[in-house]
DNA sequence: AATGCTCCAGCTGAGC
DNA sequence: GCTCAGCTGGAGCATT
């Protein structure tokens, strides 16, 4: 099912080169002009045999449900170093926030931890952060380095979610804190989970089908 | 000094149309053939003068620091309704969650919304969610929905991020808990702050040399 | 008439940096950022300004019964220098007459005079030529140079082509030899008459509708 | 020598999923997504393999002293059927005649044949055709018809191109007329004979170094 | 089903 | 010499 080309309905390659590859003129510039152009035409249909195939797969994901754009979003993700995914990240996070496009999403972890790369842990408190209103005595991001994200502890927390998953906890329930490691672990399980209901995907999981009048319905109404 | 052009040094248009047009021939194929060609060559000439505005803005922005990629990407972003741009990152959300890639950065608030949005909010402790082990006590995502995200509020929360990061406190100090809008807000305030030190780019908003060697430094040090 | 937008449906760019702007904090790292990215996203719409024009005028040009994909096609010839053009056609002409691809169609005139550049005009009957079989007394190649391709000439040519066209003489009647320059000159004058006919255009200037089976009806049989 | 991959540096692909597979759970949307993506990666490794034989193949020819963008648009002319080759070039010379840009290459067979496809062979002569000054006696371009391109007629014509060109008869001196198929035969001999001197490529199939003042030195320099 | 548009990725030329 | 931005060509997608 996977190996077999269909031949794109091109033309009709491989002409009429043959008579001029005749005798043993290959040593000829017209000769060698031939042997690269077939190699090169060899090559190409190889290529896009290939490319069918893709192009077979994808159009199975897509009668999946699955979006073909977010696949290839990721595609194009997973290719990346995690290093080289983290600087971005990190970068566009807070180029985001300097123009105040964050709206609502916080710096991701990334560019926390980058931001505070150089300091060293203990200088924290320097400073006016008496930490007055908001909610005292939780544990802060500043905790996140100090949780070693043992992997037992992550492959918990991600059974967990799982679980709650099952249970019928929704997503806005996520038990951990921000910046603490398990938070995503237990997402992930939770979200693992729910995609696994029945015979066919969540509509969740689908594109929602655009609603082409677009609303800005912003949370954050600020601008305007 | 924005609107100069300067002929990119392509080659020499508008070559020797000028003859065909003789007479009042404009009703003939040719001469509208003519027309239409020397009017598209019109309007190409003018975008490449924009472009090369383009070029300008981009060089004397790379020139101060900044990094073009991390631009490119702020712009595409910023050509996408809220509704779509949410859309997209819930869905990829999703997908990373479901494949195990979220690796440390939990979902994103746009995908938690999503993933909620029918339920009504009272029913959050249907099912088996005893909280049991993490950390009772404190506000968890189903407040998001309650807190309105009053605009004064945030407006407060990015004035104290400004003023935090003035008096030296780190972004992992974050007062506000996940799912508090308020803290995207103080990281808007923290970042924007730390972007107005001296007279040029503070080394966090350039782009780091690369890291040639590939860490895969991955806080799950799974697959490998 | 050009210059109205018709704003292509795009989202809500320009949305909430109006605020970021604030004070005289232009100096920042974020004000200045906020500034190149309000820049570059005029530039950008002014840009799909143009690119709509653009497309209203290949509508017009496609109603009327041109082939969009020749013009865009005279439209890059267009934009090379005549040195660079002929260049390219006298190297693709060599390459294809290497392998054999020239099939019915000689070499254009471009690569015959790029290829006999260096040589002296006058010892052209160096070597075998005796002209056997062929059809002698009739001004050949060679010729071309001595003829210094006079404008007057030339124009005398385009317009016994128009005439002739006029009179109903075909194409394929065109009384100039090759290497003569006046050859092309009269084709252009037939050519440019045959387009004037009546309000719309003559069938030959619209694309055929494609002929789906593929005939391969080549003039040489060969290779099959 | 054609599947040896060489790894193009990429990042590290296939990290992570395996433990997602876990169980039998392949039913589930995460599980089908794992799947699709795997597929997807390991014919995206594959294709860029491929490409890379590719660029190798482009190197040697590079090496050899041929121009790669030559050969580019031979590849992409080989991809098309020649009809439709013929229709591109048709339409092609007929615009460029139009327009008067012909400037010296005369309309193609190609074209002269479409444009007098539909009449019937007898009534050229209808109208003012005297053929007074140019070169009577001449076999016209309507003895292309006449002459039904026998093979073996080419065959030898393009022998004796390859012999001429041994005996130091230069390119223009091509014996046959315009509009005798002959005529192209002759310059395949001619030119694949001239290929073939001695172990490198002669300077005429290399790219001229582009001379980067442009002249314009048009054979017509007319339009200026 | 055909076609025009848009995006993306590879290739090319410059600049450090 | 290597990197990087611009550009060109192709492929997918939406549309009619």
């Amino acid at each position: 099912m996977a190996g077999h080309a269909k031949a794109p309905k091109k033309g009709p390659r491989a002409q009429r080169t043959e008579r001029n590859l005749g005798g043993g003129r290959n040593a000829t510039g017209a000769g060698r002009l031939v042997g690269f152009i077939e190699r090169l035409e060899r090559l190409a249909s190889e290529i896009d045999e290939l490319k069918n195939d893709v192009k077979e797969v994808k159009a199975e994901a897509k009668a999946e449900g699955f979006d073909l754009k977010t696949i290839a979003a990721l595609l194009k993700l997973r290719q990346l170093t995690d290093d080289e995914r983290r600087e971005r990240e990190a970068l566009l996070d807070l180029y985001k926030a300097a123009i105040g496009m964050l709206d609502g999403t916080p710096l991701g972890d990334a560019a926390r931890r980058r931001f505070d790369g150089g300091k060293e842990p203990g200088d924290g408190d320097s400073g006016g952060d008496e930490d007055d209103g908001a909610d005292d005595g939780v544990p802060r991001d500043g905790d996140l380095s100090a949780q070693p994200a043992a992997e037992e502890a992550l492959a918990a927390a991600r059974e967990r979610g799982a679980a709650d998953a099952r249970a019928g906890v929704r997503v806005l329930q996520n038990p951990f804190t921000a910046g603490d490691p398990r938070r995503a672990a237990w997402d992930e399980g939770w979200c693992r989970e729910k995609g696994s209901d029945g015979m066919d995907l969540p509509p969740a999981w689908r594109r929602r089908p655009s609603g082409n009048d677009k609303g800005d319905s912003g949370g954050a109404e600020a601008g305007a």
